[in-house]
DNA sequence: GTGCTTGCAAACAGTTTGCAGATAG
DNA sequence: CTATCTGCAAACTGTTTGCAAGCAC
């Protein structure tokens, strides 16, 4: 992983070579992002934001995180049975392990065989823009206590 | 893929030997199932069985595909933006193709590579239960339009 | 000063839940 | 006969949208 203070200013200059305000608000969270390997949720991200800016609500979170998305700064992990999960340090497809019961989630130190895509880019005639691997299992820590 | 007559009696007999009931709608659902290739979505599944059974709502479906899904006959493809989708045909993780476009999705002839996941599971110590694999692309009815 | 951003609240959509009446076994 | 299933409607939850006021530039 990049260095975090490295990270928040590569996003804030991002946001500002593209013409975006940078407000106090935005700041904070770049800096959430660029600090947290944990892949926060939206509302995780709101807890922290909310002790610093008591008037922080969810919507302008997504919002902001939206943008990031658009501008490929920010990796957006949907789940359809729980909070989507944001990776503001590696905004590109890469394997994701996630234990089931306490939905920790990190990166594995693997990657997905770069011929696999074209095998299937070749055999489909699919033009592959993107894919996603996720392990899901238990972690250590949940195992402990079985 | 398996015949889908004796994918549905497959279903019928799952179901019956678990001692639930095998109401006109439930086994119209289970054909369906058995049928379709596509990964259906709860309410294109719905779509299809108005015809035949005018008063079917959709939580009717929801109930039986999550018991299905309970039962492992099922697999259940989530997404945060999207429709869920269901495999009634290979209950099991399998990698997808996603058209970004249309959403049809199909099942690529690949596999991902086992060790991949226990190189995962070793490194990490977590126990891996499951995993998903999808690929995102423009499939070639969605291309020609360009 | 201009118009993007925020706070706020309401809307949205897919899925789940609770309940009364219908029905498979 | 009786417990499960269906139809129905309301609830739920994470995310998005619309708008007026605030503030970055």
């Amino acid at each position: 992983m990049v260095d975090s203070q490295t990270r928040f200013e590569e996003l804030v200059n991002r946001l500002r070579e593209q013409g975006y305000r940078l407000t106090p608000q935005r700041m904070a969270l770049l800096r959430l992002l660029a600090a947290s390997d944990g892949h926060p949720s939206a509302s995780h991200l709101y807890d922290q934001l909310h002790t610093q800016f008591p008037t922080t609500r969810l919507g302008t979170i997504y919002k902001t995180l939206n943008l990031l998305k658009d501008l490929d700064e920010v990796l957006e992990l949907g789940f359809s049975d729980d909070d989507n999960r944001y990776d503001g340090n590696k905004p590109y497809p890469h394997p994701h392990l996630i234990c089931v019961r306490c939905r920790k989630i990190m990166d594995p130190e693997v990657k997905l065989a770069q011929d696999l895509v074209q095998q299937v880019a070749q055999q489909s005639g699919y033009q592959i823009v993107s894919h996603r691997l996720d392990f899901y299992g238990v972690c250590p820590d949940c195992r402990e206590g079985e």
